[in-house]
DNA sequence: ATAATTTAATTGTTATAATAATTGCAATAG
DNA sequence: CTATTGCAATTATTATAACAATTAAATTAT
């Protein structure tokens, strides 16, 4: 009978996922079991979940390891907790919370500039923007067409910039391509604190009226279902807007702000 | 003197940025020192971290807080603990896997199919071979190049499959875009399991001969500095690829067993 | 020398008590 | 009667102490 000379070979031969095997915490096998709770719908988003002293009690556990479960979903972006009477914790999640701090901490690690994050939207935001031609759906059309009227309302004043985000935020959202949104909805999270801070300089400038005109244009490639001049005009747009969005080209950043002292 | 009416008003006269500013836990402050200390490589990989007496002492917090924020860096991804003599605290990431893990719950829970995932890198993947061409590195095309040796001195075994994933790997990463590397990178890890499976399928068929051949063209490309080529060859080979790699469509799902008990 | 055992170091778990923040309600001033 | 203030109840947060479980190294027995 053959017996493998070494692990790795063995782990070859079956098709093993050696995933360390070691014994889990209380604290994770009840972070596990409310983590199922929560995705799989059983808890449903905003929904109140037993208080602590309940918890402790339905789960047999202390209050400290009742306590990293629930630092454990918070991290997770699953949970909120608040205290005081009516306090607790309450379902938020699923939410992208996690992955795009995950993915900001792997970005700065490699000490990747913001203008690098630019040009991955910039490749990836314009063929979203033709799938949404493609699709034509009056819903999609619908809803952009009710950002730009908002856009129209608030044109000048402050809000202005964030509407302009909106616009952004929902044409990906409507590409029907969940990773692809996913992905620009990360992107747009790790990118909104820098553009924040950049669009005052802009303020009341040309730029806006190009982007609510860019914005209109869109809408009637969008109705007409071209879907290969909604990709060129997004891209030219993205093209223009670069020089506005990352003159500084700062490093990507993701940690909140800590006390000095 | 004029006083604002209610705090809405207040908060749009005034620029405050109203990031519900709530008291931050102690938990939380000692996990942000932490993590600044590994994201900016103050600490390195595989380094380990004083052990928790010593911690605590240092952060002037009670053991409790100061196993909070272990659990908080450990769910980030940035620490594993071990316990017994030599135990403690070592820093391991920031690690792709997290990130993988993270958007694939994200992914799960809105049901993305397999599918959904391929079309998103059918889009991304051909601007990053453009990139690689129109920068022409000799570096990316010695690695390449040594990639396509290995498959053929592999063609027809069961690595096959494996070296043309390298292949993709490194030319994403090639690309010099870290924030389009790493989507495709958390991609193709969410991709990874599926594929192995499908790959028995198609071994030693026709489509290995076309894929070496395509990846020798690209190559060429490369060389001459073709991006627009580069990028449409890839994007060919990709619409000609996928028949093989989705045929039905299976949810992502990166939910890692529970225990039932 | 090798195997078994003990010991020391370190994290994991529980328990209890004190503290801080939040809400709702009642008391009070205008 | 209304709006503000103060108080009490609720809840999470922090701190402290003790004990259990696990691991690695040192020691002892064979």
């Amino acid at each position: 009978m053959y017996i493998c000379s070494n692990l790795e070979e063995f782990q070859m031969q079956k098709a093993f996922q050696t995933k360390s095997v070691k014994p889990k915490k209380s604290s994770e096998i009840v972070a596990g079991r409310l983590r199922l709770a929560i995705v799989s719908g059983e808890l449903s988003k905003g929904e109140d979940i037993p208080v602590e002293r309940d918890l402790i009690e339905s789960f047999g556990v202390s209050r400290a390891t009742m306590r990293e479960a629930l630092r454990i979903l918070e991290t997770e972006g699953l949970l909120e907790i608040t205290r005081g009477a009516k306090g607790g914790a309450k379902v938020i999640g699923p939410t992208l919370a996690l992955a795009s701090h995950a993915v900001g901490m792997v970005l700065q690690a490699q000490d990747t500039l913001i203008a690098d994050v630019q040009i991955a939207r910039q490749i990836i935001e314009p063929p979203a923007a033709r799938m949404v031609a493609e699709r034509r759906s009056p819903e999609a059309i619908a809803r952009l067409e009710a950002i730009i009227q908002e856009e129209e309302q608030a044109a000048g004043t402050t809000d202005s910039p964030f509407l302009a985000m909106k616009f952004h935020e929902t044409l990906v959202q409507l590409s029907g391509n969940h990773t692809l949104a996913t992905f620009l909805l990360v992107l747009h999270e790790i990118h909104e604190g820098v553009a924040i801070a950049l669009s005052e300089k802009n303020k009341g400038n040309k730029r806006n009226n190009k982007t609510l005109e860019t914005h209109r244009a869109l809408i009637e490639l969008i109705k007409a279902g071209d879907g290969v001049g909604a990709e060129n005009l997004w891209r030219d747009y993205w093209q223009w807007i670069t020089p506005f969005t990352h003159p500084e080209s700062a490093v990507v950043n993701v940690l909140e702000n800590l006390e000095t002292r």
